[in-house]
DNA sequence: TAGCGGACGTTATGTCATAACATTTTGTAT
DNA sequence: ATACAAAATGTTATGACATAACGTCCGCTA
């Protein structure tokens, strides 16, 4: 039972542009990323792109596509470390920028209930809350 | 009980745009409507996408994320005028191209749900599955 | 050690979207 | 009718996101 979309090894550019991703508070757009990468030696779009489409591969980084954006993977998982998990949902606070990711198996249920209703195969499945997170909406 | 953002008069732009969307079997980017309306005078992007806003706005277009592009809005609305629909999910046929429009109420629910135990305001909700139609998985 | 596959680097280009400004049309209150 | 405000329009330029196409380099294994 080997991991198909197991965390591998990165490579150097990889490291770099995941690393860059887990420091940031929020999402980045990958010029942003690449801005940040002009002093490691990156020069062009395509090498961080790149980077960026093996991270989301073996989910390590999530695209948001009502953002045009990406984050570092931070889901709740406390479990175990082979299963990597499913769908999740993200709500982006339009105020503070902060994503948060988080399961719903019901949702997720739901949906695939339709789909297989439909006769439907889902690859992937995109589910974006936009809006005001709770520390924006107090202070 | 006005109805808030009911179908108002489309202008000469946002008809023509609107009409291109009706007509299509699928979606289509703004410079795709754009190329189509050259004929009818159209000849900037903000042209189209000025229109769209306002589509979008009123309901009767909306916004695909995960393609960035655009669909008439189609969704099973055999019930009363007035009320318009809420949230909706897409699912895009990778394959075919067409788009289906559903409510799943449930899921909806689901996710508000989770809004309101964390404090969370939804402003816009994105739902969209990409995989293969039935259609596609058949032929 | 030859060859293969994957990552890398670079240039150029394609695609999606909006800023800024001037002008025209439309609705409305006088 | 007329003047005003609001909305829509037209145009140019620019910004932001993403990939095509090419060649090179490196590590693996047959």
């Amino acid at each position: 039972m080997s991991a198909d979309t197991a965390p591998r090894d990165l490579t150097r550019n990889q490291a770099l542009v995941f690393d860059v991703l887990a420091d940031a508070d929020g999402p980045l757009s990958a010029y942003t990323i690449l801005d940040a990468l002009r002093d490691a030696g990156l020069r062009a779009p395509l090498q961080v792109y790149r980077a960026l489409d093996k991270l989301v591969e073996s989910g390590m980084v999530h695209r948001l596509e009502s953002l045009n954006a990406f984050v570092a993977c931070n889901h709740p998982a406390g479990e175990g470390a082979g299963e990597s998990h499913g769908t999740v949902v993200f709500a982006i606070c339009e105020a503070c920028g902060n994503v948060t990711e988080f399961a719903q198996q019901d949702v997720v249920k739901q949906l695939q209930g339709w789909a297989q209703s439909e006769g439907f195969e889902p690859h992937a499945t995109v589910i974006e809350l936009r809006g005001l997170c709770g520390d924006c909406r107090a202070g």
